[in-house]
DNA sequence: TCCATTCAAGACAATGATATCCTCAACTGT
DNA sequence: ACAGTTGAGGATATCATTGTCTTGAATGGA
């Protein structure tokens, strides 16, 4: 489950994979192209940048570029940079006698579910993300 | 993902749920039982009542009790009265262009693990969720 | 140097979820 | 009838998330 915040981080790092070498991308056009509020798609960017997976340029023809290729993200790459993923390393009633060892009775089922979830999240990268040309310029992201 | 609230109803409706027959169990006791806040958790079985999964009884001795067999009480059941589901029905991105016809890039990959929530919340029943003798006492919800 | 552009950073506002408080209505036992 | 108990409902408070605004710092071009 994406927070809005990881739908925005998420499609502004897919609409950076197309800049060229060398080149960057503005917050503005970043939002713009993805629907995102201009001045929050900043602070995520800013968040980005921290963690590393995209690398900014101030000044004229500055803006933003991705720190790896598009294969060397993951979607858990991104979220785990924005969005506090505890949620999904604990157990589903976040109960803190629940372990392996003592577990609740939801445990294995969770656990199923949270795998999926979070095998899905690492195994798909940006550049699973991208339009293809089965879609032609309408990835509905 | 259980919201606060999702967490809150399922852990009422599980103390519940040994509630002799005709008899009630009041909302400060339920708080008491599952670490609730008392008058949060009045809300909270107000919207399960009306919502059909308990009934309540005002005055000495009332309270609430299941309006149905726990057997007959899901997870989703639960979660539905209580919090907004709509992020599980939706796509990943909930980009409003997504379809099964017209998929997104993770269209499937989210269908997966969006199937193996929900038919876990559909199939998991509060029956399911009470401590047995292999936990005697700390069923770690 | 001067200026336009762009990100960085902090203060602030809006929103929804969570939680509290108070009053009223319904019910029970005396 | 009366008093105590308990849910119902509305107003308000708190908090995290989301979003806006303003200022400053870095950069590059004229």
């Amino acid at each position: 489950m994406l927070s809005r915040s990881g739908i925005h981080a998420v499609r502004a790092l897919v609409a950076l994979a197309n800049v060229s070498d060398g080149d960057y991308k503005g917050a503005a056009l970043l939002a713009d192209e993805t629907d995102a509020p201009p001045n929050y798609l900043g602070k995520l960017l800013q968040a980005l940048s921290r963690e590393g997976l995209v690398e900014s340029q101030k000044g004229l023809g500055g803006g933003f570029r991705l720190a790896r290729a598009p294969e060397e993200i993951t979607m858990y790459d991104v979220v785990r940079s924005i969005e506090d993923i505890r949620r999904w390393t604990q157990c589903l009633f976040g109960g803190d006698g629940c372990s392996d060892g003592n577990p609740c009775a939801v445990h294995h089922r969770w656990a199923v579910v949270r795998e999926s979830y979070l095998e899905m999240m690492k195994t798909t990268r940006l550049v699973d993300l991208l339009p293809t040309e089965n879609h032609r310029g309408t990835n509905p992201l």
